[in-house]
DNA sequence: GTTAAGATCTGCT
DNA sequence: GCAGATCTTAACG
């Protein structure tokens, strides 16, 4: 993929920046059975410093290890026996913070998801949810850690993205850290998980 | 070895 | 709007 990888530039950026700046650009996945690709309207960031919401918080295991893995790359981990959540590294190596890559806008492959998913549902209710991403793109355990600059996973800058209005809001599904306003969407869209 | 809880989604009331 | 599905992980004994 010729296209320039946005990567390098969200390694040099602290974790609530990179949740922001990932609004907008493209979440690419290259599969056997062709491309599949969406445009990220929504994130959450987790902090490795006073979040109790965040796995880094009480040290690393053997679950979040990848969390403390150098930046750039994918934590995936699997969820009430079901679902997979996908997020991003960030932070230097050892620092154990990432983002939470909660939905996305379905560009391209969109018959393929729709075959992962196995159901025939509305375009806008394909991939937003962090599960249902994760079905929708193929994502699954053998992605935890690989590197996102690369094929066959990989993050895309979105050359026309120009200006977008992010809406701050308190993170969704978590117990604890509930005051933190630590989720970022792109305001209005019809593709974020909760209105 | 055993147990409780979890960054969710779907279907039914 | 609410409860159930379903299993890995982590904390405890």
């Amino acid at each position: 993929m010729a296209v320039p990888s946005i990567i390098d530039k969200l390694n040099k950026m602290d974790t609530v920046k990179v949740a922001r700046e990932l609004l907008g650009h493209y979440l690419c996945h290259q599969t056997p059975a062709g491309l599949i690709s969406g445009i990220i309207v929504e994130t959450e960031a987790y902090l490795s410093r006073n979040d109790p919401a965040c796995h880094a918080a009480s040290g690393k295991t053997r679950r979040n290890e990848t969390m403390f893995g150098p930046p750039g790359i994918a934590y995936v981990y699997f969820i009430y026996g079901i679902y997979y959540c996908f997020n991003v590294v960030t932070g230097s190596s050892g620092t154990g913070e990432a983002v939470l890559i909660r939905s996305v806008k379905p560009v391209s492959g969109i018959d393929i998801m729709k075959k992962k998913r196995g159901m025939n549902c509305e375009l806008q209710k394909l991939a937003n949810g962090p599960g249902k991403l994760c079905i929708a793109f193929g994502i699954d355990k053998k992605h935890d850690g690989h590197n996102l600059k690369k094929e066959p996973l990989f993050l895309a800058e979105n050359k026309k993205r120009g200006m977008i209005n992010v809406t701050v809001a308190p993170r969704i599904g978590v117990s604890a850290g509930k005051d933190k306003l630590f989720r970022y969407y792109i305001s209005g869209s019809q593709y974020v998980s909760r209105r």
